[in-house]
DNA sequence: AATGAATGAGCCTTCATTCAT
DNA sequence: AATGAATGAAGGCTCATTCAT
């Protein structure tokens, strides 16, 4: 019944958006009485809460997997493309509940573990990958470009999934290796000249350390 | 008045967000009475889309400026720079006029010229920046990321402007040379080796170190 | 001034209907502010009254000149024939007004005088017409009847008027003829035969007294 | 619960008028919440048009016994007896009904069907009315002059039904004869002088005395 | 457990009327 | 006198939530 459901709440989002989405739509579609939504969430906000778990467990299951490879950049290539087919399997319940959980009272109730962030830091600590100034700030870029660049894909109703992966992983690896060049003079004293350069002519040599 | 009413939309939008944005709260946090806001929009949707267009405005008059600079490379971090301290500027106002214009409704009635895009289109086509075997996919790309990027800055109230611009930039720049170097590489002296692979597949080598 | 407003007034009842009928429009159809228009009318009502007795006046003017036919048929005759002539000047506008009359707020502030009713009385009255055992009442059923014939052609977008006027007479002479043929034996003992005929064969022979 | 809320509907019009006649008035007359009207009418005007179907139902139930009858004189008097029953019955609301039915949003939803005016061309189109040159015309002016004196009799609290009756039957026979009286007489054995003018010259001489 | 009728706060919008300029 | 911006009561309608059955 839970189940039941969440995939009425995922498809009420997607055919009739965010101004559509209310408890009895969601009920309807799934063919129980709102009484026994209530029974089983005690509020709207459970549910989408719910459905957000729901969909980040989907993905986290699958992700979970870039971990086994041996080498950060397979890991991270394993991740990105995880994300994207997430994101392309339900495209526009995907971007909605992104928005949804821009609100304060959904992130307060939401876990903030087993997320991809977790799994991102996980790589990006890795010896072998282009060493981050801060690993945590770099987490948070790269979640934040995968979904903005999946999310406005989506909302145009892109289909090519291999392009947009490998679209991604060009935006990811650039940031990465553009970060990773620019900072290993965090102490730098003279820190001018080496930031000037990615910006003039970006940098095409830059991810490797010689 | 207009110019009031608009204030406070935008206040009401930041203080309040998404939920608590209903044309009474606006009118009383203007001073006014609700009917003085319908004597000036119409209608909700036509408040929203006026707040859009002050905000995009506030923005696209900074932006041209960096039609000015030479190099495809220096109006591209203009571009960018002034996209961050747009967004930082009101980050909670962005990011929620950003998501209301995700609405069908709002897209239809918004005009689609004199957007960041535009201009992004304009910059990449010039000769000197990376080369991009799509001009229009890039500038919606870059688009996506920088505000994916900001938007989830502004989300967590990170207030480092300067080392939030230097990370667009390198993720803006790192998309676009690797894009760039994916392609039948055109103008790179250097197309290598290694810059072939991570665009065919997704890049298991660039940012590993020998 | 006062007139502007009153043919403003006509037009917009004609144009947008009931609904559509607000004092907004009406200044603005009369090209004034609506400031102006509460400077010469105290109120809504106050217009709507003045607009019924503008339209009662007018068609008082030409109904009077009945009362000059020496034969009360000829007066009736004439008076009908205003009446239609007047109803389907602007059809809309005199069905709605009529609507509006039945308001008891404007009913009570409208002079009951000067209408064509007491023309009618007037006529009724005359030893040549049908006698009626109630004038007052024949009067009005007869002006009933007129205006219920004549509003429901104007509904339904009638443009013969001589048509509809010789069906109009057809009634109210058939009304008054029945009703005179039925009612001399008011103390009649026994009404119940004099009553049955009319319903049989509709007495074409009673209107005359022998 | 929708006859409860149909019931208040009807006193809220009949006590408050067209003005006071909105959906918050019948949910508190019926005692139930808005919400509740609602759930049983999708708008306001849906409530209207129930309204409607009700008092139409409720009479044309009581009419349809009228085609029993065996002459088209008896039948006319019974649909006419009943008319006036049923606008006598609630006369403040029946004239308000049609005050709303003339508005074009409600006629468009209202089924022509079942109506008074069919069974009115079923009974004038027998053999042994008086034969009218156009039914359908003659059909929609005997219901006019029936609504017209019917409300006008209403409007002002008569309470006499028996008179009325008899005075709207005067009516309605006067008509249909003059009318008959006025084409090419088809079946009237006495065509005579008389009535032809009428109807040509409207009737200059049917009612008086010789 | 399931149902779904009932609730009512709250939202968007209209429009008659006022009043400072 | 004329203007029209400002007012705010009121109306139609939605939807999260409750509760008796």
């Amino acid at each position: 019944m839970v189940e039941t459901l969440l995939e009425a709440a995922a498809q009420v989002l997607e055919t009739r958006g965010l101004e559509g989405f209310n408890t009895n739509a969601v009920a309807e579609r799934a063919g129980v009485s709102i009484g026994s939504l209530y029974q089983y969430f005690p509020s709207k906000d459970a549910l989408t809460i719910a459905l957000m778990e729901r969909e980040n467990a989907r993905f986290y299951k699958e992700a979970l997997a870039s971990l086994d490879h041996a080498s950060g950049s397979a890991a991270l290539d394993h991740l990105i493309r995880v994300a994207v087919w997430q994101q392309f399997a339900r495209p526009t319940l995907a971007r909605l509940l992104d928005v949804e959980e821009s609100r304060p009272q959904l992130r307060a109730a939401l876990p903030s573990t087993g997320s991809m962030r977790s799994l991102l830091l996980d790589i990006l600590a890795r010896e072998d990958s282009p060493q981050q100034a801060d690993t945590d700030v770099a987490a948070r870029d790269v979640f934040a470009m995968i979904r903005g660049l999946v999310d406005a894909a989506g909302e145009r109703g892109e289909t090519d999934t291999a392009g947009l992966t490998r679209r991604v992983c060009a935006a990811v690896q650039g940031y990465l290796t553009m970060m990773s060049a620019a900072t290993p003079a965090e102490e730098d004293p003279h820190p001018a000249d080496k930031r000037e350069q990615p910006a003039r002519k970006p940098a095409p040599r830059g991810p490797k350390r010689p």
